[in-house]
DNA sequence: TACTTATTGAGAAAAACTTGCAATAAGGAT
DNA sequence: ATCCTTATTGCAAGTTTTTCTCAATAAGTA
């Protein structure tokens, strides 16, 4: 798998190692739609990388996140989850029946440069969560 | 103090009693400039209201937050934190200082129209934290 | 005052997350 | 191929955060 190999040459680059169970996280997350909390993933790795624990999910979840390649967001459940960090995107999520919705970033780029101009603050990479009624649950 | 006659009221309408505890952290989240988090809503509450305890912290938080009185709100630290509801509002938060800056609804007007028409979704009442760098941490 | 039941307190328990340290093993050097 | 350094893991314990159950309390109504 050359992705991987990329990836395990673009951490010892930078004086890391690739291990199994961080490939195993790595690999969870590419094959899944949608963001999972810590457990799910530890659920998951479990079943390829035997003995693996769930500190190790813990503390590969915060490592790959530092280094920019998955991404912790909150989705008001409270618990931060992770996906990969592929292209930048938001999210519409239902309050009511707790679905989610992609869109663009380009969406939000003069909002983003209004946002800068009036605060100073610099807001690129940015990932949303904007919470509202899905259109089935309106019905209601 | 005639707020909280209002708010009780308000209460009684819908089948629920205003009581100490109910009003004790109406007052503390009244009083904070900013977002508090359960534990710190305990301890200013604990101070008023002898004998209060977490378990009512948190099960009040919820209460209020269902009821639209106050409103959790996740800053990226993974664990939410509550304001009162009052006017509409979003933060900016710097992720590396963590200060924030609150920034008027009316700027995000067009991008909400923009997304309901796209997705469907009725996206009213939001609150919504965008990370990025605030003036003085981008000096680095 | 008495009655109904929403709400609380207490304690236990579950879930989420962290820490310290010895054992393991990844990657580079020999 | 083998050795070395040290990044990383597993293990076990501990801490923090949040939820649950249930009996006791007290808010609001009549
Ligand atoms: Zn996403
Ligand atoms: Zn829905
Ligand atoms: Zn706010
Ligand atoms: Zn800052």
């Amino acid at each position: 798998m050359s992705c991987a190999n990329h990836l395990a040459d673009s951490l010892r680059e930078r004086g890391f190692r690739m291990t199994p169970q961080r490939l195993a996280i790595m690999h969870v997350l590419y094959a899944s739609p949608k963001h999972l909390s810590p457990a799910q993933v530890f659920d998951q790795v479990r079943g390829t990388v035997p003995g693996v624990t769930e500190t190790t999910v813990y503390r590969t979840l915060e490592f790959l996140s530092e280094h920019g390649l998955v991404r912790p967001i909150h989705l008001g459940s409270g618990h931060p989850v992770y996906e990969i960090r592929e292209h930048d995107h938001h999210h519409l999520v239902c309050r009511d029946c707790g679905g989610t919705v992609e869109v663009e970033n380009s969406l939000f780029k003069t909002l983003y440069v209004q946002l800068e101009a009036a605060t100073g603050f610099q807001l690129a990479g940015n990932h949303l969560s904007l919470f509202g009624l899905c259109p089935d649950c309106q019905r209601e």
